[in-house]
DNA sequence: GTGAAAGCGCTAACAT
DNA sequence: ATGTTAGCGCTTTCAC
């Protein structure tokens, strides 16, 4: 019969009952290497912490051991479907490793405080930071601050030296290939702002590959790379001439719009107009035409974040890491090989 | 010139450079209204703080005064539009009472583990359970054990305290209201799981609704309610005899789904078959057709929750809250007036 | 194999 | 208006 206690149980409550004392029990549960303790005591003390329903106080044991056990996650908001992919990531394997996850967003409030906030407080072990919004200077100084833990995620920052990125500039080599395997001569890349270093190395990549392949490249440079900027995107597409014949969208929202975009304008998709974009998403599968996408494995960026992160907590050196998969085209039905030349 | 510090500023190295105690520190800092120093030493106390770059340390605090000023928000996944927007909805206004945000899913673990090492732990003041996928079993256990900080979300079970909910029945009948009102006399609702109690509250307005408007219902009831079973769903409801000529999904990427499904089956929208999302998105305006749909306020579903759990955390009693704004339709172009009865 | 004691950084009750 | 004191619950030497 237990004593009912009102207030949470704590370590003294399961020492008394077991007849030993908090350390010992402290390191029973922890199963602490130095706390060998016989194999009756350690049965006698499980079993009084079970009866107690004794969990572990958080911050009593962050504040002994200055660590958190948790990982910041800066995100620019829930909604795309790559941050939504990535963030996902991140979970499981910090989720593997014991540890939590605190999100923030800064689409309403200042980002800078809520950095500031996360990780001078001590709340986190370290910071993913996986928005491409915030500033340059605003991501060095914070650095400067605390460069021990904070990990650059799908971007790359002059002064900040951990970070993880995917093969950007390989999956619009991927989508170009593609495109001129199927007979299209002229294409039109559709990207977001230059500032982002993502569309940077995508268009980089879109550039060489359409070196490579002979292909004529048109490039459209969108303020924004969401749906609507791929919708107005490929009208800009459509007034180049010559007219290019298959489009690569920058994003995946980007080439939802854009889809939308060449309806509106009365061209069919694949017949008149290819369309691919770069990421994948399972809503791919639902859009008319079904969508060719360049899969990127943004999971894994998550996964190695978290890895990169927890390595430089635990002392380790910044580095900047590439996740190596490559990019996976998934061909569905927005491209079609060229069929007339005009 | 600060003497500088290499390990983090605490209160005491505030204090000391300031010439005061640690406790006036404290309470100058947290404008404790106990702590009404003299201007002067305000700003010396101020100017300390600044100087050495101090930051409260949340973990000793947390320990001090039992509050974390973290809330939990358990989520099915970082998927779908509606969690993202419920999530968004949460953050914001927490933030707004400086409490940030613990995130978990239970996408691949055991759900009932993160729940309780999120609250059991101490991590958190309170936590919101917007997950239908967690059983009512497990969900009363846990309120069982912390009843006063658990808030179910976009949810209700029986013997769980503390809820919010959305006017599911009202949002299914705007959508039939509007489809009666463009004609149609056969409606086909398709569903998510019996087992949701969204999905049971948005199936009994559908019929009731029908009822009211002296329309003849079909119901097709799916294993899930994403877009694949809004594909195979609107399949079922055109085997149906007499067939429908309007369908209202249960769900926003069901809808999608039903969408790509009529395309496939080659029955045109909006001119043979009407579609009514149950929830809107920003993904609306982008579909062929541009998807009608009633608007649910989901963001302030989060911000209500939010303001409940607070109230518990503060001592209040639990309530069952229903967000009041009314479902609201928004137009677009896959809704028509019915043409051919036949 | 187990216990005693100190202290992480902060807040709050009680002085003065 | 400011300082003293105690202690939140845990981990961690160091002792025995």
């Amino acid at each position: 019969m237990g004593e009912q206690l009102r207030r949470r149980p704590t370590l003294a409550d399961v020492a008394r009952m077991a007849g030993v004392d908090t350390s010992l029990v402290s390191r029973v549960l922890r199963n602490d290497p130095r706390g060998f303790a016989s194999a009756e005591t350690r049965e006698r003390i499980r079993a009084a912490a079970q009866e107690v329903g004794y969990r572990a106080n958080a911050a009593a044991r962050g504040l002994r051991s200055a660590r958190t056990m948790t990982l910041g996650l800066l995100l620019p908001g829930f909604s795309s479907p790559v941050y939504a992919s990535i963030a996902h990531g991140v979970e499981e394997r910090a989720g593997q490793h014991g540890y939590g996850l605190v999100l923030g967003t800064h689409a309403a409030g200042d980002p800078h405080e809520t950095i500031t906030d996360m990780l001078m407080h001590g709340r986190v072990d370290g910071l993913l930071v996986a928005s491409g919004r915030i500033e340059d200077r605003a991501l060095r100084r914070l650095v400067g601050q605390v460069p021990q833990s904070v990990v650059l995620v799908n971007r790359q920052v002059r002064g900040v030296a951990a970070s993880v990125v995917l093969r950007d500039a390989d999956a619009s080599a991927v989508a170009v290939a593609h495109l001129a395997e199927l007979g299209h001569r002229r294409i039109c890349g559709i990207f977001g702002p230059g500032g982002l270093d993502t569309m940077v190395r995508r268009r980089l990549g879109f550039l060489a590959e359409c070196r490579e392949q002979g292909v004529e490249p048109a490039v459209v440079e969108m303020a924004e790379r969401d749906q609507r900027a791929g919708f107005d995107g490929v009208g800009r597409a459509l007034a180049r001439d010559p007219r290019p014949t298959a489009v690569v969208a920058g994003t995946f929202p980007m080439a939802v719009g854009a889809l939308a975009g060449l309806h509106d304008a009365g061209i069919a998709v694949p017949r008149q107009m290819s369309v691919v974009a770069l990421h994948n998403d399972g809503l791919a599968d639902y859009l008319v035409p079904r969508l060719t996408a360049v899969a990127m494995p943004t999971e894994r960026l998550g996964a190695e974040a978290v890895e990169l992160a927890l390595a430089l907590v635990n002392g380790g050196e910044p580095r900047r890491v590439v996740v190596p998969d490559p990019p996976r085209l998934v061909r569905r039905e927005s491209t079609a090989p060229l069929i007339s030349n005009d």
